[in-house]
DNA sequence: ATTCAAGATGCAACCGGTTGCAAAAATGGA
DNA sequence: TCCATTTTTGCAACCGGTTGCATCTTGAAT
């Protein structure tokens, strides 16, 4: 008796059928948009729905309609505070349209499979992956399993075999690139977040390119395992350690962050002692403390849209994949110096 | 056919059953814990499983034993990027037992019978509460609902009808007092959370109590409405535009770090020319642009223990409410001048 | 008043599992 | 080897809903 803390207490459709004197069908209908039920019937059933406190139970009617409305979301960036702007956008998104998110922590990269398992326990409708660096492993896995997936911040890569929203990367190194060239910097560093990850390579690559055209060349590279503070403190001081540069673009706000605070604490002052770019335009970018120039990803438009797709391609199954890349944009603050 | 992109795809225990020569039942079993089943079947069931990819429906599952094995984590505070490491202990808190988040972005307040109704239509199994500021309808609908429920960084107040988990606001309030009068502030002023949060009030009534034995008093008050960076600047400035102050304690880290870029802003130096306190000690106090003195919030132990204190009602229904709080701790970094 | 199509209703089967119960099989002791 | 126990197994009912189908109403048109 009362095994869940609930127990009797649970009112279900037969109850509601017995009380408003109609079959159980009647009651079932009166719940499902569209059905057929006659003004009078839904009066009855309504009134002894509301009288008995009655929630039609969402996990027993998905058993027969096959929709559970959770949509996994999937990520491995619990460290990164600025993730906290992509789970707000994502569940807000859902909310509105009556999905609901299944939260799966990813940070111990192992486990890949065993999270995949627990998501097709559970049903979910679809299955939104953010992570720029989606763990190999997993897109195998994922592409056994049916799932709808969007993978949120990956890269759009021809021919396009998963669903992807983000940006373009390379593009995002280039304008990095142009920012410093513009001013003037001439011996120039990268400080990039995991080697592996493909959007540190592309912002990486991009950057190349054109400083090559300007006749410029990366003079050092570091990159961090994470997407953190203090990663960001650790290569930046390994990168000054081995000696000076007028500018470093980093590969991401929060390893900026972490660059810039090595900067304070060392009394190299920003930006007149050295110019720094940052990427993402997370909303700390702004923080006084920091006023970082980065290139910003715009990071709304892209969980809107991946929310959307998602939804498309839970209801439209057949649907081929598809790519959806948005622009980045340069925005100046406070780190890089005057032309 | 093949509504939701699995379709046929999804095996069950009848073509396990089927495949392995049993009745359902057998499959079944296998798949339950300390059921009974013969090695050699379960050998038989095993294979079978194995070559079909079968992955047992928790959903269907959930109908008959009541249980979903889904808990709610439910919070407004998508804003703070503080709350990562709320989401992170908790989502991975729950993942090691077997659980699984279903999260609820309780952002705009007046949603809130809306949250616990999907809530009750997912039959979660229970609910975590994270936020200090609970709103009135939420806990008295909860009420009506028997879905046991953990109120995290809640205030313990008998008689206990709730169960809280969190910290002794007050006695918190206390300590940053001490630390002032400590240092020989005088002029003092308070920059408080929302003024409806208990925490909030709780922190400044032991902060003046304090003070007032030492025969000083709180010089003014301000309060923010949500705890955001921008928050803490508005009212940090407001602060300080009403005249100077020798040292403000501020009801949170993330109105701290707020209050203290204005400061930078205005070329005020801390701690020389100014104090500043805060609460929480979260990861980024540490950020050596910032390098919060602060009133440590045991959050790890917060969070675990709520974790386990709401399976533990899972498991107990009857249980009584408790209430668990843990003890503040001050720790001093550089935003507070010397003895 | 009669006819007929459209709409409303209930029955019963089903979704994918679990579980009480009784029968069947295995085990052990004498 | 035989009987009493214990373990294993399958049957069938159930969890809380949905839905195809056949039957019954209803209302409009004639």
């Amino acid at each position: 008796m009362d095994r869940n803390g609930q127990g009797e207490l649970r009112v279900t459709l037969k109850e509601v059928a017995e009380a408003a004197g109609v079959s159980r069908s009647a009651v079932s209908r009166t719940f499902t948009e569209g059905a057929s039920v006659s003004p009078r019937t839904r009066e009855k059933v309504e009134k002894a729905a509301r009288a008995l406190g009655y929630r039609p139970n969402v996990l027993a009617r998905s058993l027969t309609t096959k929709r559970t409305a959770l949509i996994g979301l999937l990520s491995n960036n619990f460290q990164n505070p600025a993730f906290m702007e992509v789970f707000d956008l994502f569940t807000a998104g859902l909310q509105e349209r009556g999905l609901r998110p299944l939260l799966v922590n990813q940070s111990d990269q192992d486990r890949a499979e065993a999270s995949l398992d627990m998501l097709m326990q559970y049903s979910v409708d679809g299955l939104i992956v953010a992570s720029s660096t989606l763990p190999a492993p997993f897109s195998q896995a994922l592409a056994q399993t049916r799932i709808p997936v969007v993978h949120a911040f990956g890269k759009p890569t021809p021919p396009f075999k998963v669903n992807v929203v983000g940006v373009d990367n390379i593009h995002g190194g280039e304008l990095a690139a142009d920012l410093l060239i513009a001013r003037g910097y001439r011996s120039i560093a990268f400080l990039g977040g995991p080697r592996t990850a493909t959007s540190t390579e592309d912002r990486l690559a991009g950057f190349e390119r054109r400083l090559g055209l300007a006749g410029l060349a990366v003079e050092r590279t570091r990159f961090a395992e994470t997407y953190s503070y203090g990663a960001g403190q650790r290569e930046m001081a390994a990168l000054l350690d081995q000696g000076p540069v007028e500018a470093v673009f980093c590969g991401d706000d929060i390893l900026c962050m972490g660059a810039r605070d090595v900067c304070r604490d060392r009394g190299l002052k920003v930006p007149q002692e050295i110019g720094l770019i940052g990427f993402n335009d997370i909303a700390m970018a702004d923080w006084t403390a920091y006023d970082l120039t980065t290139i910003r990803q715009p990071i709304r438009d892209i969980l809107i849209s991946a929310v959307e797709l998602v939804v498309r391609l839970v209801e439209e199954p057949g649907r081929s994949a598809e790519a959806r890349v948005f622009p980045c944009q340069a925005v100046e603050r406070g780190t890089l110096r005057p032309l």
